[in-house]
DNA sequence: ATAATGATGTTGCAATTGCAACGAGGTGAT
DNA sequence: ATCACCTCGTTGCAATTGCAACATCATTAT
């Protein structure tokens, strides 16, 4: 239980609330833990969800099955990452299948419960709700970046764009690092991994970047 | 006052809850109501914004301004809709300028006051909690499909991706009609406009829909 | 060291798409 | 009715991108 505990300070749902406080919530709240094997079904594709996942151990992943049958990876969470609590309080129905990418221990708290709990501790109710909401809102902000690289007009203003938001980090020399795979890359560009490749290397020939795999420096911006 | 509550029945946030409901909570969180004139500026890209926006009259528009000074609206919302609640909440700045389309009457509830206010009836409260809640979420989810439009491989499955969406709505004779101009559409897309019109031809010479104008038909689901 | 595996780079070719320019139909104002 | 304006369709041409196949470079296991 203090194992348990300890997890959930890690996690974001709980941010700004002691052991005390999170003990107190995990009573009120009574939530549901269940174990998963790799591979296991969390949620279907299609049907409602008003449970709030909170990894434990283990890691979740939600692909949406095409027409053809064929999964498409849409994202992957790991411990002490929390899922499922943009559907529960949405009105839609879950547009992933999420399963287990390993065994896995996860706690589910009801959403209706949680928003229906009576708190003693106003405060702390209102702590986890703003909570909760900072991670909706981020999500749907995160969402709207990652769509603004895929509308940008030519791949070459996308990759400036991905570029550009990591150059934060660059070192004395200009150098920094991305944490995708060109694959990765190419999938959020919406294009495909040789196009990417081959547009890299232009840029690279005409003097605007510099790069050796995930290393890059921006020379010039156009 | 009894218009300004009777408008705000009308408006998401208040849904479910009584006339008098609202009218205590005004009171309560005694929001500012503020007059603008045609393209006054109401929120500045790049800044932090608590105030949740209800529209009592007029319209907004949300714009975009790219480097090189042109505006791209991103959306547009009219009386009785809601804005910033999604950007209240979040620890994120404005991506949009958003200026009044036209005369307007705006009310703006502070976030924090809001989340932070002691309401006698605390149903009422979740309440408010919830609407905001499933408002959020609910755009993250339009704003996933949107994305969904996008990253579907060709022009012609984005096409169909699109026409299916709205042909629940078909008469008896299997039309429907869309509510974009192709430009509108491209933009969904992200693709060119005549490059729409040239598989919408295309795919209407293969026997696959028929359409005129903003009215479609599909004939043959490939 | 060698082999096996995975990520990245390269390239030819074909298909898709962007761009630009123009024509046709529809709508509203005068 | 005429004109101005807006939306939509069409088309030629060029640029971009997808696809597939293969080469190179790194990493890890044996």
């Amino acid at each position: 239980m203090t194992e348990i505990i300890k997890a959930l300070t890690e996690c974001e749902l709980f941010t700004g609330i002691s052991r005390d406080g999170i003990k107190s919530i995990i009573d009120l709240l009574a939530p549901d833990i269940r174990s998963f094997r790799k591979g296991d079904t969390i949620i279907v594709e299609g049907e409602r969800n008003r449970e709030i996942g909170i990894i434990l151990s283990g890691g979740i992943v939600a692909q949406k099955i095409s027409a053809d049958g064929d999964a498409s990876t849409v994202s992957e969470i790991d411990k002490n990452g929390v899922f499922g609590e943009i559907l529960s309080g949405s009105t839609a129905i879950s547009p992933v299948t999420v399963t287990a990418s390993s065994v896995s221990e996860i706690m589910f708290i009801n959403y209706d419960r949680l928003i229906d709990a009576d708190f003693d501790d106003r405060d702390m109710y209102r702590r986890i709700i703003r909570n909760l909401i900072v991670m909706v809102s981020d999500s749907y902000f995160r969402l709207q970046k990652r769509m603004s690289l895929l509308t940008v007009g030519k791949l070459r203003q996308r990759i400036f764009a991905y570029l550009d938001s990591y150059s934060d980090a660059a070192d004395e020399r200009g150098f920094f690092d991305v944490p995708h795979t060109r694959e990765a890359q190419a999938s959020l560009f919406g294009c495909d991994r040789s196009a990417l490749s081959r547009e890299l290397s232009n840029m690279k020939r005409e003097g605007l970047i510099d790069y050796y795999r995930n290393t890059f420096k921006i020379l010039y911006r156009s």
